[in-house]
DNA sequence: CGGACAACCTGGTTGC
DNA sequence: TGCAACCAGGTTGTCC
């Protein structure tokens, strides 16, 4: 699933291998994935364009090319993309974007929730608002105790409702908080306006790090994420909590739990996070 | 507006 | 073995 850290991984690997590079020709195989416009505008619009850089904003890449426009990717839960030495179409790619030096680069996406939006300048498709409400990342300097605890003052929602909620803590999604909460001591289900001030504090700390450790690492495969190269990442073996209910906390001992929060799936350790 | 939650989508896994 | 049912999960849209 890629977050915060796995699309900054994708964004650098990109900037070092197509950076500069011209797009010959773009072939949509499901017109599903284009996002904005359609997908013959879409195709039309991008030959013979160039990559100037490759830019994210959350869990959105974005590749800037010659004339301001925008194209933007979003992975969802299973999208990535592969930059590959011919034009031979991988197992679940949905678009392929041919690049002038026989490379092509292609967005793979098994589920097809993902999507690609080419913005014009100027414009703001509604497609795209998610883009447009991004608050600040945990990482960001101004993503401070004051800051959080300002924000979550006002919410009754749970504390890992709040932490997917990308006009909150943009880049977090669920492998990262539940991360997070279990480095804090914090229980997913807490009302976040009864957070004290401490245990903000904390949460802070621990989202920054968490962020931080998963880019070192160069992100989490956990199922569907890989690298540019076709490579996973490393966090993975890090995890603490995700992907580990049923089995014992590294910490106590005491088996992780899995709730239900809404229709997303939660781990704690019901010993260490009050 | 805030909060809860279904729908989107399909490959992989589980259960019978 | 075969096949249906179920699950994952980020975001949007709907409902209250």
């Amino acid at each position: 699933m890629p977050e915060l850290p796995e699309v900054e991984t994708i964004r650098r690997e990109l900037a070092a291998c197509i950076r500069g590079a011209k797009i010959s020709q773009v072939e949509v195989l499901r017109s599903l994935v284009v996002g904005h416009p359609g997908s013959a505008k879409f195709a039309k619009t991008l030959e013979s364009d160039e990559i100037e850089a490759v830019e994210r904003q959350g869990k959105y890449l974005i590749l800037c090319l010659r004339g301001g426009r925008k194209l933007v990717f979003h992975f969802r839960l299973s999208g990535s993309i592969v930059v590959t030495p011919d034009r031979t179409p991988q197992r679940f790619a949905r678009v392929l974007f041919y690049l002038s030096d026989g490379r092509a680069l292609q967005f793979i996406e098994p589920r097809v929730l993902g999507r690609i939006y080419l913005v014009l300048p100027g414009e703001k498709p509604k497609a795209l608002t998610g883009l447009f409400r991004l608050g600040l990342e945990p990482v960001a300097p101004g993503f401070t105790t004051a800051h959080l605890c300002a924000v979550l003052a006002k919410r009754k929602a749970r504390i890992k409702s709040l932490l997917l909620d990308q006009s909150i803590a943009s880049g977090v999604g669920n492998i990262y908080s539940d991360e997070a909460l279990f480095r804090a001591r914090i229980r997913p289900t807490r009302r976040a306006h009864t957070l004290k001030r401490d245990e903000i504090a904390r949460l802070v700390r621990t989202l920054k790090d968490v962020i931080r450790e998963g880019i070192e690492n160069l992100g989490t495969s956990v199922k569907d994420y890989y690298r540019t190269d076709g490579r996973t990442g490393n966090f993975q073996k890090m995890l603490r909590v995700y992907g580990r209910e049923d089995e014992p906390c590294r910490l106590c001992g005491t088996t992780i739990k899995l709730l239900k929060l809404g229709n997303r799936g939660s781990r704690y350790c019901p010993h260490c996070q009050k």
